[in-house]
RNA sequence: GCCCAGGUAGCUCAGUUGGUAGAGCAGCGGACUGAAAAUCCGCGUGUCGGUGGUUCGAUUCCGCCCCUGGGCA
């Protein structure tokens, strides 16, 4: 008993270093809340979907008074709360929540506008902040700092796309060696988000990508060093499962409803907000074009492949997180 | 019981005029600086249903057997 708690807070004192040992999920909570001397250091939790990380920063967030915000880049829509398995309103009633469920459907959004949004969270509130979700980059940019690259009017984006679908991407990117040979390099012929972003930066600023990056960044929002930072690590299959019982969930909870109300807005299927996983697999099933039984097969895929490159990101963009196993 | 068509990678299939085989999907690994639930890259040994025979050599040809689907009784 002693031993254990001694052996936590050694883990903690000690989590910078590369951390290979887990915990379960109620260790954690009070091996958090019994750090009393801390309690003005943000929580930083993440891990791949369907591993609990919303149902772990609640419970924290009872116990530390604290206040859960969202780092999660599909949660942040307005009109997919049961798609996006975002908390429910008596998740929400039970402590305050940030930064969920506040950008429209319809809207654009980014890194940069969910840094800006919780800047502005993080200014306002004193309650200790639990960051959680599974966006890597969010993370990353939130710890580490992102180069300050004005917003890119939308007819400039709209263009650079329109000469891509016209042209084809071995012109576009002729066209950007000529003008960032270092972005060209790093950026393959066959990935077209990236090539449209480094030109359409140039194309919008008049300056290179490569240049706008190597300006020095602005000091991280956390400190990575402070915070508490902890990822969900949960055993393959046992995800699986979660993942294939969560899908059932969400139809008992009305996402044919959910998605039948946002098929009828007949939105644009290629705004952001179109990527949440199950979305188009679930209105080709409300448009009689595949079973349920294919839809959901195609959303558990899509949710599977997605948790893959969760892991990959955060075995290695993160290896200095603690992991703390929610299966154990 | 007879006839026909199939049994090849986890799944759906292609192929080898006899020299032990390859696609898509799934899966696994990797990258990641403003759409990141995105975008992109890499990874294919599997008793080629079983067993006998012909052959230098059979997954490929022949015999028998088993299984699946369809048809006839």
């Amino acid at each position: 008993m002693v031993s254990a708690s001694a052996a936590v807070t050694a883990g903690l004192a000690g989590s910078l270093t590369k951390t290979t040992w887990c915990m379960n999920t109620s260790d954690l909570i009070e091996s958090l809340v019994a750090e009393r001397r801390d309690a003005d250091r943000p929580i930083l939790i993440a891990g791949p979907t369907a591993s609990g990380k919303s149902a772990l920063a609640l419970a924290l967030a009872e116990r530390l008074d604290g206040i859960v915000i969202n780092a999660d880049s599909m949660q942040v829509y307005d009109a997919l709360r049961i798609l996006t398995a975002r908390p429910s309103l008596e998740e929400e009633a039970r402590a305050p929540h940030r930064l969920y469920g506040h950008v429209p459907i319809t809207g654009p959004y980014s890194v940069g506008r969910w840094l800006d949004d919780i800047a502005g969270v993080l200014r306002q509130e004193t309650q200790r902040a639990i960051i959680v979700g599974g966006t890597g980059l969010y993370f990353k940019a939130l710890t580490q700092g992102i180069a300050t690259i004005p917003d890119i009017p939308a007819d400039v984006r709209a263009a650079v796309r329109a000469r891509l679908e016209a042209d084809g991407s071995a012109a576009l990117h002729a066209e950007l060696r000529a003008i960032d040979p270092r972005a060209a390099d790093r950026i393959p012929t066959s990935d077209p988000q990236r090539l449209v972003r480094a030109l359409e930066v140039h194309a919008a600023t008049g300056r290179t990508l490569s240049d706008w990056q190597a300006d020095p960044a602005a000091p991280p929002l956390i400190d990575p060093q402070f915070a508490r930072r902890i990822v969900l690590w949960p055993d393959r299959d046992w995800l699986r499962g979660r993942i294939d019982r969560r899908f059932e969930a969400m139809l008992a909870d009305g996402v044919l409803d959910e998605v039948r109300a946002v098929r009828a807005l007949d939105l644009d299927p290629g705004l952001p907000s179109f990527r949440a996983h199950g979305l188009r697999a679930l209105i080709a099933h409300l448009n009689g074009e595949w079973t349920l039984e294919e839809a959901g097969e195609r959303v558990r895929i899509e949710t599977r492949q997605y948790a893959k490159r969760q892991f990959t990101w955060f075995r290695n963009q993160m290896a200095d997180w603690r992991r703390v196993d929610p299966s154990a």
